[in-house]
DNA sequence: CAAACGATTTTCT
DNA sequence: GAAAATCGTTTGG
């Protein structure tokens, strides 16, 4: 089934993002269908979170799509090259937010070979943010779109991943935040192959 | 209006 | 392991 409103909307953005692993990404652009299922997630906490874009509930253009209801994809441009993709949740004028960090393919898998420019299937295609986001077409023109619309979506395919099979660790690439960077909001699957490296371990 | 910077990835040494 | 690539957003003049 496809996660609706309801799941996005609620307010405990660490408890979501567990939740996501397991669950499946799926994106269809163009009518061309790629999907895979989530490894590894990041949560931020906005206000209270030195490491989130709406740190201290700052709003500028960018971030606004933050503030809006859970359910709908943000994504932006990092380092000039690299699209990442965000799912916001909890409810209008609370910035929090999920970034989707790892997948593991599915379906649509030689045309995300085609436009990663690789030739057979290997972790890193979509292991890391930016490289999965490139795998499943995701661009920052997509920012702002419903989850429940017929571009992106994330279903619940009824896999179940055991409590003890979740890892908690610190996030990645987030050591401008302080001590905020010390929070244990990362969330990956163990042992699966499809989880990026990062360097936060 | 100009300048600095980043929730990363790839490539080269 | 270190450094470059690259551009929209944010911040300062």
């Amino acid at each position: 089934m496809i996660l609706t409103e309801s799941f996005y909307a609620r307010k405990d953005v660490v408890k979501i993002a567990k939740e996501l692993l397991g669950k499946v990404l799926v994106t269809r652009f163009d009518g061309i269908l790629t999907s895979g299922m989530i490894v590894e997630t990041e949560a931020y906490a906005g206000a209270t979170d030195k490491a989130s874009h709406a740190y201290g509930n700052r709003r500028t253009n960018r971030t606004e799509i933050i503030y809006g209801h859970g359910g709908a994809a943000y994504v932006y441009l990092c380092y000039g090259i690299h699209h990442l993709f965000n799912v916001v949740t909890n409810i209008q004028d609370t910035p929090h937010a999920i970034l989707i960090r790892a997948i593991e393919p599915m379906e649509g898998i030689n045309v995300m070979l085609q436009r990663r420019g690789k030739e057979k299937l290997q972790p890193l295609l979509t292991a890391g943010p930016g490289a999965m986001s490139m795998a499943l077409g995701i661009h920052t023109k997509h920012s702002g779109l419903s989850l429940q619309g017929p571009g992106i979506h994330i279903e619940d395919r009824g896999i179940k991943i055991s409590k003890k099979d979740i890892v908690a660790a610190t996030r990645v690439g987030v050591a401008y935040a302080m001590d905020d960077a010390l929070r244990p909001y990362r969330f990956y699957i163990k042992d699966n192959k499809y989880v990026s490296k990062g360097k936060g371990l």
